[in-house]
DNA sequence: AATATATACATAATTATCTTAGGCATAAAG
DNA sequence: CTTTATGCCTAAGATAATTATGTATATATT
């Protein structure tokens, strides 16, 4: 995903977000959104991203519809009602990561 | 480590920045500086922290001084020329990461 | 005296998430 | 005709944690 490893473990939380603002999208589509949200920052390879999608849609965050289009099969995913309260609660966990981190990184912290 | 995930790969970063700060640091010191500075959200556990100042050590970012104290042993751990460079790298790392992540969960981006 | 807590190190088995590398298939563009 | 884009997928391996131990000393509690 990321040029750093603190990336891992964020991807369900993306992917939640995503869907909260959007209300179905396919995979394919969700790579390409974040490239351009993140300005090419952020590149989800597709072997990170459909496990986890068939994992969400495992633990019942996630459901699919299939449709075709084009002569293509797309699956598109979108939030069950478990999934939405969950990607409040991934939101909520991203903030408190960022605050924890950013108390330990606060410059020159044991000197005040 | 945290109650979620994304605490996954940070631990190094977090280690290197203590370190810049602090000149050296032994293993239990680590973890009650990381309590005490995120205010009891993140402990950091023995079974994380060990494996991972080895790991710095092996790549040379970290080196180690042993000293007994009252007798007990204890390993100082500090920042090698390397390590200190590569603490910089982390941090901004660190930062770009928030930064991404932000793009991503600011709300209703895809209103505006 | 016995037990729990704090200090201080360590490893081993397991789990989770990702990377890397492939495979399958259609359509458009060079 | 070959690359690029679209669209899905999985399998092997790497990595970083968790969980559960083990060792040892010192202090505080029951």
């Amino acid at each position: 995903m990321g040029n750093s490893k603190l990336y891992k473990g964020s991807l369900a939380t993306i992917i939640l977000k995503l869907l909260s603002e959007q209300e179905k999208m396919y995979g394919y589509a969700i790579t390409q959104k974040v490239k351009l949200l993140t300005q090419g920052e952020l590149n989800i390879t597709e072997g990170a991203l459909y496990p986890a999608l068939h994992k969400l849609e495992a633990e019942g965050l996630l459901e699919v519809e299939v449709v075709k289009v084009e002569n293509r099969f797309r699956k598109y995913y979108k939030l069950t009602e478990t999934g939405s309260k969950e990607s409040v609660n991934k939101l909520q966990e991203l903030e408190d990561y960022i605050k924890t981190m950013q108390l330990l990184i606060s410059p020159n912290f044991n000197i005040e």
